[in-house]
DNA sequence: CGAATTTGACCGGCGC
DNA sequence: GCGCCGGTCAAATTCG
């Protein structure tokens, strides 16, 4: 498929695409899509799509956080629209298994809508991990965590969000050179993007150049290192490597911050990568063509199945904040203060306002899906055209914007 | 020809 | 102190 560009908005495309038929766009089994808030676009210093988006189930996670206890229940009785009552967990107790250092809170959170099947059908998971702690000396990140554990259902297809949320005690670790980093996994898209390594390479709002690459030891696979190229002078970094424990699965690692506001276009200057810039129908440079409904043209998803398409966001905190923080934070769910620099813009003072806001008003890929539900949606790659327009993604010819 | 990517070299942190 | 490893630099290469 041409319109399919292998990177992040394969991502969007496939959550669109699978969760957002026409018939679903209407149907009142949907979730309500609120309206986008400005805040979304500002509330992300990463330049992440993902952070700030919520699901749509997050909304009802908030509802149901907002009540008195987590429930650990699995899926209830259907509701009168059909809808069974979304169950969420309050993981601490795997958390700790995870990571022995850190206190931490897991939310997870799904639902299921119209029918159930298995998570690993045509699926679409959404995993959310936010994380504020690095359990690694070496702040090395693991997000693979990937599996496709809850499902939302739309049509057939599934959808699961988590989220994990960790509270920084790193005492005891020595303090390494460390800056904020944010992990993003996705499903890896058709590995056709780069020129020579056949990598893919996420895009998203900002334009990132590429600037190294190495093979990580232990790992099959070699990381891409990016840097924004959307403002000169922006320090935003993002490391871009496919998870060993699951190739399918890109690891996208998200350092420093952005300096200048959310372009409104992208690659508003020079640096946007020629994947993303290019013709779409160029069958050379344009980012992984192929598609995430395409088996064939995916080189590295395995061909068993459609792979479960998710992601997962974690927040790493600066470990030399977290040495700070573990001074006056007594308190295992406060979360040590992650300070962007965007000055001008609305800015979560920490983690968990960061997750509150992303609760209470995240409703960006709600925003996305209704767009995309506002989009042309005449047939499976649908519904991310509204997605890839909002982040100015390039999809069949919505790349005129990037001039 | 300008811009992006590739890739080997270099640098610094960390463990031993 | 040395070696390993990850991250960055920059020249060469490639592409549009």
């Amino acid at each position: 498929m041409d319109n399919f560009q292998g990177d992040l908005t394969d991502v969007v495309r496939g959550i669109g695409g699978h969760m957002l038929s026409p018939e679903i766009s209407s149907s009142p089994n949907i979730l309500p899509l609120p309206q986008p808030s400005p805040s979304d676009l500002h509330m992300n210093p990463f330049g992440d799509p993902f952070v700030s988006m919520t699901d749509p189930l997050l909304q009802e996670l908030n509802a149901v956080t907002n009540s008195s206890h987590f429930s650990t229940a699995g899926y209830n009785a259907n509701n009168n629209n059909g809808f069974l009552v979304p169950k969420v967990v309050l993981e601490d107790d795997q958390i700790k298994s995870q990571c022995s250092i850190f206190p931490r809170i897991r939310i997870s959170h799904s639902n299921i809508i119209h029918e159930s099947s298995p998570c690993n059908s045509p699926a679409m998971s959404a995993h959310v991990v936010a994380a504020a702690a690095a359990a690694s000396p070496r702040g090395i990140i693991n997000a693979n965590t990937n599996s496709p554990r809850n499902c939302l259902l739309v049509d057939g297809n599934t959808f699961s969000s988590q989220i994990q949320i960790s509270s920084p005690r790193n005492i005891g670790l020595k303090r390494r050179k460390s800056q904020a980093k944010k992990v993003v996994c996705i499903p890896a898209p058709a590995a056709m993007n780069s020129r020579s390594s056949g990598e893919v390479v996420p895009s998203d709002l900002w334009a990132w150049r590429k600037y190294g690459q190495k093979p990580i030891k232990g790992s099959p696979f070699p990381r891409g290192y990016y840097r924004c190229s959307s403002s000169k002078g922006c320090s935003a970094r993002k490391q871009v490597e496919r998870s060993r424990a699951d190739p399918s699965m890109l690891v996208i690692t998200y350092t420093s911050e952005h300096n200048h506001p959310w372009p409104i276009q992208r690659n508003a200057l020079a640096g946007s990568t020629r994947s993303c810039s290019s013709n779409p129908n160029s069958s050379k440079s344009s980012t992984a063509t192929a598609s995430l409904n395409d088996p064939q043209n995916n080189t590295h998803v395995p061909s068993s199945a459609s792979p479960p398409l998710s992601f997962a966001v974690k927040n790493e905190q600066r470990e030399e904040d977290m040495e700070l923080e573990n001074v006056e934070d007594d308190d295992d769910n406060k979360i040590a203060p992650y300070r962007p620099e965007i000055h001008d813009q609305h800015q979560p003072d920490d983690f968990f306002a960061d997750l509150e806001e992303l609760e209470l008003e995240g409703d960006s890929l709600s925003m996305l899906l209704s767009q995309g539900c506002a989009g042309d949606l005449n047939n499976e790659t649908i519904a991310s055209d509204g997605i890839s327009d909002f982040f100015g993604w390039t999809v069949g010819n919505n790349n005129k914007d990037d001039q």
